[in-house]
DNA sequence: CGATAATAGTTGAAAATGTAACTATCAAGG
DNA sequence: CCTTGATAGTTACATTTTCAACTATTATCG
């Protein structure tokens, strides 16, 4: 019919690709803790990089600021985090883990590094350092 | 904090190259034709690999069948393809594209080219074989 | 044949997301 | 200071997606 191959077109692999790992990582958020993705991806910004605003982590994350907004409040009402309003600027709050929050990030940290591994094993070391190097090209491309 | 990367998270980076792909391509289809992600994906699938039902539309680029049901039906009050209920199974119907969603699926592959050839710039040949290979590895993963 | 189970596809309600408009605070220039 | 414009974050509304229940048809097996 077409000689387009849509096995073969990047945009088309990489949303397959990302749905499945998110759907296999997915699981163990969800399940254990009732989080979303979003949710998922501040809470990691917060164990690695420490306490923050909204502001940076949309930056970081590359996240909109309504996404943002809303996983904070849900995992406020987790008591999963804490705000603090800054007194030198009215406007931002700094975001900090509660010590559950900070044991969540960690169960949640040590299971993605088992889900992590277990991907690695399928590729060679060298193919997969390449593989996340052409990754970050496609996020670097501006 | 911790030390746990991560910008080498492989489901973190799939994520966000897929986002962004996704939202490069997407801002064609959606502007020149008002089309979702599951509506170009399907007519995708029509136009290159021609007639067949909604079920294995499914199967083949693991869609469920709620969202090809919807995009079926946009896509038909769009004109873009026609329903024919079968005379051996009746619970079946099969998807065929009109003159009028060919044109548009020829636009967008054309499109779709375009988009990978500026993708592929950014990596050698051999980079660019290895990074689809490894995607297909993960998407192939059972 | 007739009951039960399976399959193709649709639909409605709930959850999630995107967009734009909004509040509150700060900054800068006159 | 005071007006105008920018910024941090929230909220409302429309659009999408997901999940479960549904209809209609076919398959299986006593």
């Amino acid at each position: 019919m077409s000689d387009f191959d849509l096995t073969d077109f990047l945009p088309y692999l990489l949303n397959r690709a990302a749905e499945k790992a998110s759907r296999d990582f997915q699981a163990v958020y969800k399940r254990d803790y009732g989080m979303l993705r979003t949710e998922w991806r501040v809470l990691f910004h917060l164990g690695i990089y420490g306490a923050m605003t909204a502001r940076k982590i949309c930056q970081r994350g590359e996240l909109h600021k309504t996404k943002v907004s809303r996983a904070v409040a849900a995992l406020q009402s987790k008591r999963f985090l804490k705000r603090q309003r800054s007194q030198i600027d009215g406007r931002e709050e700094l975001l900090r883990l509660t010590n559950s929050g900070y044991l969540v990030f960690r169960h949640l940290r040590d299971q993605a590094a088992d889900y992590h591994l277990a991907l690695a094993q399928h590729f060679s070391e060298d193919e997969f350092q390449q593989f996340k190097a052409s990754l970050k090209k496609i996020i670097a491309d501006r």
